[in-house]
DNA sequence: CGAACGATTAGCT
DNA sequence: GCTAATCGTTCGA
């Protein structure tokens, strides 16, 4: 995926994701689940404006803004809207496809179903930290393929907020083995 | 400068 | 289901 396929309001491309492949250095797999944030949200890191940890959000849209969650997990975003906007979607989940093992060693577990079903089990799995916040998403060490199927998508509210939990951005794929939690309310997508 | 609070996870009951 | 772990970010004094 490219730049301008960022440039659009988080929500869509929050749906637009699921189903779409996801590799870092080679290391990934398939995005199942996802939760969009954007400037106009009282849940959103980017609520408040532009601080030294957000800022990436604030920049050019199909980067990736990474932030610390609990002082301990790397959690995964991409920045969308035009540039300046302060929207992103955060990468909840993956179903794991590519270098299982080397996934299996970075997060000290052999469930496949445990390696990338959750924000940061996605950083741990990925390797991802800090130095890849603002990173280009079209470039080394990032690869992100949109799928070319209409897949059922479900959606519901977001997980671990406060505020807003009645704006039901969290998008996944149906019947996926690989999601960080069952949507307990959802509604159906069309295809 | 101090204090509160997380876009979480793992482990235990 | 409940909670400790753990620390950077943010905001108010």
């Amino acid at each position: 995926m490219s730049a301008a396929d960022f440039d659009l309001p988080s929500d869509q491309v929050a749906h637009l994701l699921i189903g779409a492949m996801l590799l870092v250095d080679g290391v990934g797999g398939r995005i199942v689940e996802t939760e969009a944030y954007d400037r106009e949200d009282p849940a959103s890191h980017s609520f408040s404006g532009p601080t030294a940890r957000n800022q990436v959000m604030f920049g050019p849209p199909g980067r990736a803004y990474v932030y610390r969650s609990y002082g301990i997990h790397w959690c995964l975003n991409f920045v969308c809207r035009e540039e300046g906007h302060g929207a992103g979607v955060l990468i909840r989940a993956l179903e794991p496809l590519r270098r299982l093992e080397l996934m299996r060693e970075r997060r000290g577990v052999d469930d496949e179903r445990l390696l990338c079903s959750g924000p940061g089990r996605v950083g741990q799995a990925l390797g991802i930290t800090s130095e890849l916040n603002g990173a280009r998403l079209d470039r080394s060490p990032f690869q992100v393929f949109a799928s070319t199927e209409r897949l059922p998508v479900m959606n519901g509210p977001r997980i671990g907020i406060s505020k807003a939990k009645e704006v039901h951005w969290r998008f996944g794929l149906e019947n996926s083995k690989y999601l960080s939690r069952k949507f307990e309310k959802f509604t159906s997508q069309p295809g």
